[in-house]
RNA sequence: GGAGAGAUGGCUGAGUGGCUGAAAGCGCACCCCUGCUAAGGGUGUAUAGGUUUAACCCUAUCGAGGGUUCGAAUCCCUCUCUCUCCGCCA
């Protein structure tokens, strides 16, 4: 969420940065575009809402000093009249334009800092260094890899759930552990980071505190007879935790890792990636989250995209590094880097972790804030990326790992996790 | 699932219609006192919004939302959550 203070103060600077995003984020008929009449009509009626309070409060008080002392009180008493219900009246009609103004302020995207590139799409995106060997002989890809070595089936997923489900065998479903296993051994003990577990399900107000909702309400699983929803990421319990709390300066920054399983429904993306697990509605994913005081937040985002790279180096994963340009940038983010890891069987580099400072847009929606040198309060920055997504991290292994023979070897540092496995191979059939 | 009790500031905890944004204690901050320490004394200590150069001031907030009333932390209704007992259960 955009300060409110901020837009009414220096509304034009802000609408130049958020046309970074594009035209349709700032003009007429965006939130944007509604929101200062919105917010000058709320403050309009507030403040006459708010002396008529203050008449009724300010009479009602003379009536029980009287009262107290026998005096009499009719004139009073007579001279409230309606102003009673009046009041009640203005009052609400005041907190709907209010209401009205906040969910408008709530659809406005995060202002793009100044370091991120301008442009329109992923092809504007600026690619900022490339890591590792990757290959380039023929590599089949990790669907079919998967179902030969009997590690990935999705037939059983399709009956049990449906499209973009699937289920990992043996060694598939070891693999998956050991991933998740590892990445979180090496944020919390190496990488500085406090582990957590939390909830799958997250209720209105945590989903509207990261910036799900309300906007992307179609993205996510509802559940029924609940206003809650399964997390399509691990990011909105962790920063949540700290919803509507004021931290002290002393307790920053704080750093969570944390596993979950993530669901997305996908709604935007029929018809792409329909082959394989790249985009499963269910996925595992290790999450990385600070945070931190806002003159720290790239600080903090640059740290937290070393850690991220840190697994895909361990793995020795080739991978390359892009910043995220205005035009790509999510909506919470004000700042994004994608890391996107090898994939021989499409020739390309695809998204493995989305690494992105959402400056204090979070702390405002979800109320976490910390003291200032004065002690007053503000919104604390948050800093969250993948560190990394498990299943995509599977298919990286299994094209990069693979060998001529149809086995897929275990990268060394995962094989200890494996139970000193160092390869996977076809099952004999007898 | 059944029965009951409860939700007040950073914490504990008073408060059943009026001067209570809220007693008291604890904690915290600053000051005083005191060879040091300990003990003691004093002052201050919520958040958001509006107005303002600032101070003052005004409004809202005692789990959430609605209602009664000139006036609600206090009365009524709905919801959420917590605790206790019983039942069930990985």
């Amino acid at each position: 969420m955009i300060d409110r203070k901020e837009l009414r103060v220096n509304a034009a600077a802000m609408e130049q940065a958020l046309s970074k995003r594009g035209e349709k984020a700032v003009n007429a008929s965006s939130a944007w575009g509604v929101a200062l009449s919105l917010d000058e009509k709320q403050r309009l009626l507030k403040t006459e809402a708010e002396s008529l309070q203050a008449e009724r409060n300010r009479v009602s008080k003379i009536i029980g000093q009287k009262k107290a002392t026998g005096e009499d009180a009719s004139a009073e008493l007579h001279s409230m009249g309606d102003v009673g219900k009046r009041a009640k009246v203005l009052d609400a009609e005041a907190k709907e334009a209010e209401a009205a103004f906040a969910m408008t302020l709530l659809e406005i995207p995060n202002i793009p800092h100044a370091s991120v590139p301008e442009g329109k799409d992923e092809n504007d995106n600026e690619e900022i260094r490339v890591w590792g060997n990757p290959r380039h002989d023929e590599v089949p890809a990790h669907w079919d890899i998967g179902e030969s070595l009997g590690i990935i089936d999705f037939d059983a997923g399709t009956k049990l759930a449906g499209s973009r489900f699937s289920v990992l065998r043996g060694a598939g479903a070891r693999l998956e552990r050991a991933l998740i296993q590892f990445m979180l051994d090496k944020h919390a003990d190496v990488n500085g980071y406090d582990e957590v577990w939390v909830p799958a399900i997250a209720n209105r107000k945590t989903m509207t505190g990261t910036g799900q909702l309300p906007k992307f309400e179609e993205d996510l699983y509802a559940l029924t007879g609940e206003d809650a929803f399964l997390i399509p990421t691990a990011e909105v319990p962790v920063t949540n935790l700290y919803q509507d709390m004021i931290l002290d300066a002393s307790q920053l920054p704080i750093k969570h890792c944390a596993y979950t399983a993530c669901f997305r429904r996908e709604a935007g993306s029929a018809g792409r990636d329909t082959r394989g697990i790249i985009r499963q509605h269910q996925f595992d994913k290790v999450e990385l989250v600070q945070l931190v005081q806002p003159e720290n937040a790239l600080t903090a985002l640059d740290e937290l995209l070393s850690h991220a790279v840190s697994i895909l180096e361990s793995l020795n994963l080739p991978y390359r590094l892009v910043n995220l340009c205005a035009g790509d940038l999510g909506f919470s983010a004000e700042k994004t880097f994608d890391l996107e890891v090898w994939l021989p069987s499409q020739n390309t580099y695809r998204e493995i972790s989305s690494c992105s400072s959402f400056g204090q847009f979070q702390g405002r929606r979800a109320g976490i804030r910390v003291r200032d040198d004065q002690g007053k309060p503000q919104a604390v920055a948050t800093i969250n990326g993948s560190g990394l997504a498990v299943g995509r991290t599977m298919v990286a292994i299994l094209e990069n790992y693979w060998q001529k023979d149809g086995s897929v070897k275990i990268p060394e540092a995962l094989q200890s996790y494996m139970g000193g496995m160092t390869a996977i191979t076809p099952k004999v059939t007898a």
